[in-house]
DNA sequence: TCATCATATTGACGTTCGTCGATAGAGTGA
DNA sequence: TCACTCTATCGACGAACGTCAATATGATGA
């Protein structure tokens, strides 16, 4: 059961990699590619990748990723997306409650913000 | 408009990904994070990602990624799946429309194997 | 040719989803 | 307190989804 260089490389890469994102519920989940994933993983999983499963939610979440701001304002999403105001806040829920984007409420505004570490979790499930 | 060291690195990092996807259609899609996606790209990530976006759908990935196997015969996904036959061919269906799964039919059997490449693309997607 | 087998398709069902207009809720400033 | 603004929720609608029983398709071997 010894590891040539090559398993021990790969081996200490990737745990380096889950430690990062030991904080990440869905960092827990074994990676699609080399475990088989129980029903309880499958479910979180899916929920996340059904959160980008809408071209609306992925253009509002690159919207804001590519914005150049570390926040984007809800205010100004609604035009772009070309969807109601009631609708964009239907999508952002959905990205809010998946944990890709944190929401702030200051005053009468509403702020989002990207959640990389959640992108960098799903990204590893991937891979 | 010079780069950095660290801004070359990035971008010639960033171009190699690029380059050994170059067959994969979704791979032309920009970064989620870091471009805005066009409407054409968004539809084109939204469904892959609607691909995994059930939990059938990514226990039968990773069964396949897990048997250790290149392919795995359409008859042993049905039972550890715990749905009827038709609801795994419909499911199976989806993932290969989606260029997850390559199908491949021999006599009365189904092989299924992974694309590791799509799965890749996604990936880089994410990053 | 015919019976048999593995898989795909059809048709139906209840459920979930995306969408919007109307409206409620929360915060602001006068 | 009141009028105003931004955002969330409600209610309704049609469309899409997951599921299965029944059946069709297509390949095999006798």
């Amino acid at each position: 059961m010894s590891m040539d260089f090559f398993e021990v490389y790969r081996y200490s890469f990737a745990m380096a990699v889950r430690k990062s994102l030991i904080l990440d519920p869905i960092a827990c989940c074994a990676p699609v590619r080399t475990d088989v994933l129980d029903e309880a993983q499958a479910l979180l999983l899916a929920n996340s990748f059904a959160a980008l499963s809408d071209p609306i939610r992925l253009r509002l979440l690159s919207y804001i990723a590519a914005s150049g701001a570390v926040e984007v304002c809800a205010c100004d999403l609604v035009e772009p997306s070309g969807r109601s105001q009631p609708t964009v806040s239907h999508h952002m829920k959905i990205l809010v409650d998946a944990g890709l984007v944190e929401r702030d409420k200051r005053g009468l505004w509403v702020w989002y913000r990207l959640v990389p570490s959640r992108l960098d979790a799903l990204r590893s499930v991937l891979g």
